[in-house]
DNA sequence: TATTGGATGTCGCAC
DNA sequence: GTGCGACGTCCAATA
């Protein structure tokens, strides 16, 4: 099998490891004691201590401690490997351009080293997400409301692209925002923003206020903001009724 | 040293490994090829393939392809794994409860197995964050215009806490927003939020129209709405114009 | 425990 | 490349 690994090698070896890793493309795993510097986006220093690096292949580099799922330094995929022994230590580089960020981690001791070539099998198959939730309503509209029918989903509009439009039985205009978890105060800000530029677009009056004339069905051309999602946080809930916004409480699939 | 590590083991020694490992709170990386399956927030199944397994000992487990920061499968700290060999295929499962989540690995091949004792150094300084950035505010306030005097941060209002609260030149009351980097219209509906909830605390008029007589001074009560960040999107200054908020381009460190 | 907002967020997609 | 929003986001602070 395509596994190479070394156990308790001196920084030339492992160095020699290494390199042959990124040339081959392998997934590379480093048991060692280490410091790690960070410089790009922000600047960060981590002192001496045992953690696992991780160098992938698409140029991702990740630090990773005893806890946490979140590497403590990492570096994201683009960049470049290298590796050289500088100082009596091993040092590990990896660099990208764009913004310009540079990871560091240094070795004092490389306790396991371990390279494999990996194959096969992006596939990812998810279930549950915000598309599941709209698939879900497209194909049972009635979940919303009854009556209501979607005309349209990614609809644009000058504040973006919103879930899904449709109308109501009334026919009057209703934008959905769609949240696959329950949701803070933030979601009905985005709703808020489709609703104001649909009004705008549309050339309406906001609530159900009526025209000056000219519209006689103004009542009709009305926008109205939906938020469906599994459930709502209480702030959300007074500023969706500040707004006269509506909430349907749905889940992405259907429950168990 | 304390580091174990298996070449091509037999799922039987690979399961010991690992037991041994979670009795003794190592860090392990494990390479194999594996299937993938996820049921808990939402449901995933990942086809065969060769990928790294990273199992922490406070209940972390990653699953990394050869591509992308992220892993393609994971279980939060918190969870507990456990290991057995069933049908012929070493499994490795890790569980969580609220919600109630668990991720299974299923070897037909263990290629490499490590685990290792993983101690000291957790102490990362991080610098550029948010918080750098109030501090460099707090520390030189002119930074946000002549005459502005914080007075507080983490202000608290009845839409949360604001990340700056002060007066400008005129008294006037000021609500800041700080943005480590560029920022789109999102941050402006946050601050937003902030400065219609002191007005209303303040019972003043917004934009610096008057009361009607009471309120002799209406134009130094109102409140000001200022966002900081490097930069903004186009429809974020939009969005500030509207509302009639101002914007402050500063780095959360100084320029080199 | 639930809520809230930051993050070197990352990632994908449209422009 | 920038802009925008989703994500099984993760994460810490807080009520």
């Amino acid at each position: 099998m395509t596994v190479t690994s070394v156990h308790d090698p001196s920084h030339r070896e492992a160095l020699w490891e290494l390199e042959d890793a990124f040339e081959r493309g392998d997934l590379v795993s480093v048991f060692g004691r280490c410091t790690v510097s960070y410089e790009g986006r922000a600047a960060s220093d981590l002192g001496a201590g045992d953690r696992l690096l991780v160098l992938k292949p698409d140029g991702a580099a990740l630090v990773h401690t005893d806890e946490g799922r979140q590497p403590v330094n990492w570096q994201p995929p683009g960049s470049e490997h290298r590796a050289a022994v500088r100082e009596g230590r091993l040092r590990v580089r990896s660099t990208r351009t764009s913004p310009d960020e540079t990871l560091t981690v240094r070795f004092s001791d490389v306790h396991q080293l371990s390279a494999m070539a990996v194959t096969g099998g992006r596939d990812l198959t998810l279930h549950g997400s915000e598309e599941d939730l709209r698939t879900r309503i497209l194909e049972r509209p009635e979940l919303v409301e009854p009556g209501f029918e979607p005309r349209e989903t990614e609809r644009p509009s000058s504040a973006g692209p919103m879930d899904i439009f449709g109308v109501d039985a009334d026919g009057t205009p209703v934008v959905i925002e769609l949240k696959r978890r329950r949701v803070g105060p933030d979601a009905v800000g985005q709703l808020a923003r489709y609703v104001r530029a649909l009004r705008e677009e549309l050339g309406v009056e906001g609530e159900g206020k009526g025209g000056e004339g000219e519209e006689t069905e103004a009542a009709a051309t009305a926008v109205r903001g939906v938020l469906v999602a599994p459930s709502i946080t209480d702030r959300a809930a007074e500023r969706l009724a500040e707004r006269g916004f509506g909430h349907v409480a749905l889940d992405p699939t259907p429950e168990t």
